[in-house]
DNA sequence: GCGACAG
DNA sequence: ATCTTGTCGC
């Protein structure tokens, strides 16, 4: 058996007890993303605007561009938070999620004194505003993950397993709700029979962010597995939906909670977030390894004869052959993903569209005056 | 229109 | 992830 290459690397880091405590608040307190992009307009003086990008900046990443459109469009409260004032870089209005769509938006900001001809702003760098005074929140995730990154051990299973659950979280929201998320644990024999479930639910505040989700998820699913564990039924190893060491920091969602937990995790996806590999010809079982900058992450694998590859990696405390091993006899003949995070995701998103159905039934009858 | 980074 | 009809194939 291959030795994984990094393994070095990634444990000879060093560990202080500051950073130590910064790890240890993720599990008690993630940032409040949609809050403090919300915040950062009350920045932006009369007569000038923003764009989506340079809000990303403010916050510590360019990538976050697109989630801070989203968080602007769920905006509850716009006379608050003044989401008028952000624009496309090329200088377009764009959409207006508040009374009065891009009409009241383009309004709202003529009557500012900026130029606006076809829904497009002439001249933006005379109005353009981007000196944010932030804590640029998403800087410090990053370097959370490199610290944390340094706390990941590779090394194999002290003995074989004889639990392993699956992880998964859905989400759903209703009419001018704040968006709700749905965690499923799915407990299974190494047989791959199910013993067990659990499910948990509540708002999140943390946007999609590629290479963040561990922010948006791990609130959820830490308080789902310390339930969990807190009935004695935590398994001996934990499947995640989300990569482990796939991940351009080494930190993807997997690593996280098996840092935070102490626990053996492993790392699933359906889609390669980073690295390479040569997916052409795959054959059913074939495990060709993900590599990223030279070094062995993670591996594409294909479960069944139809079905398109998924990537495995090592969350903590297992090694990449080990990850491999363990979730080969966990795939069922006709399904793509292995058998815990398949009953995990079942579980989380039926709960979470009966929320949904819920929530349009309760709407209704409020329309109704029932 | 192209490119497009897990869920 | 979610929004979504029918359709093709094992």
């Amino acid at each position: 058996m291959k030795e994984p290459q990094g393994r070095a690397r990634i444990n000879t880091r060093g560990e202080s007890a500051t950073e130590e405590g910064k790890i240890e608040s993720l599990r008690l307190q993630v940032p409040d993303l949609r809050r403090e992009a919300l915040e950062l307009l009350l920045q932006i003086p009369k007569g000038k605007v923003t764009t989506y990008h340079a809000l990303a900046v403010a916050l510590g990443d360019e990538a976050a561009a697109r989630a801070v459109g989203q968080i602007m469009a769920a905006n509850d409260q716009p006379e608050r938070f003044p989401c008028y004032k952000v624009v496309h870089s090329s200088g377009e209005v764009g959409a207006y999620s508040a009374p009065g769509g891009s009409a009241a938006k383009i309004a709202k900001l003529r009557a500012e004194g900026i130029e606006i001809q076809d829904g497009r702003i002439v001249g933006l760098h005379r109005y353009l505003f981007t000196d944010f005074k932030s804590s640029r929140p998403l800087e410090q995730l990053r370097a959370l993950q490199e610290e944390l990154s340094a706390a990941i051990s590779l090394e194999p299973l002290p003995k074989e397993p004889k639990t392993v659950a699956g992880v998964d979280v859905a989400y759903g929201r209703g009419e001018g709700e704040r968006e709700r998320a749905v965690a499923g644990y799915a407990l299974l024999d190494l047989a791959g029979r199910a013993v067990g479930f659990e499910t948990v639910e509540r708002e999140v505040a943390f946007p999609y962010i590629p290479t963040y989700l561990a922010f948006r998820e791990l609130p959820i699913l830490l308080e789902l597995l310390e339930r969990v564990r807190g009935v004695g039924k935590l398994a001996d190893v934990v499947m995640v939906d989300g990569n482990g060491i796939l991940h351009p920091r080494h930190a993807g969602i997997a690593s996280h909670l098996g840092v935070l937990l102490d626990i053996p995790t492993i790392g699933i996806t359906k889609s390669l977030l980073c690295g390479q590999v040569e997916l052409a010809g795959l054959g059913v079982r074939e495990v060709r390894y993900v590599l990223l900058s030279g070094e062995r992450v993670g591996a594409a694998v294909r479960l069944s004869e139809r079905a398109q590859p998924i990537f495995i990696s090592p969350g903590n405390k297992i090694d990449l052959e080990g990850a491999i091993e363990l979730t080969l006899p966990l795939a069922s003949s006709s399904h793509r993903l292995p058998e815990p995070i398949r009953l995990a995701h079942e579980l989380c998103s039926a709960a979470a569209q009966q929320g949904r159905e819920g929530r349009r039934e309760e709407g209704k009858q409020m329309a109704l005056g029932l």
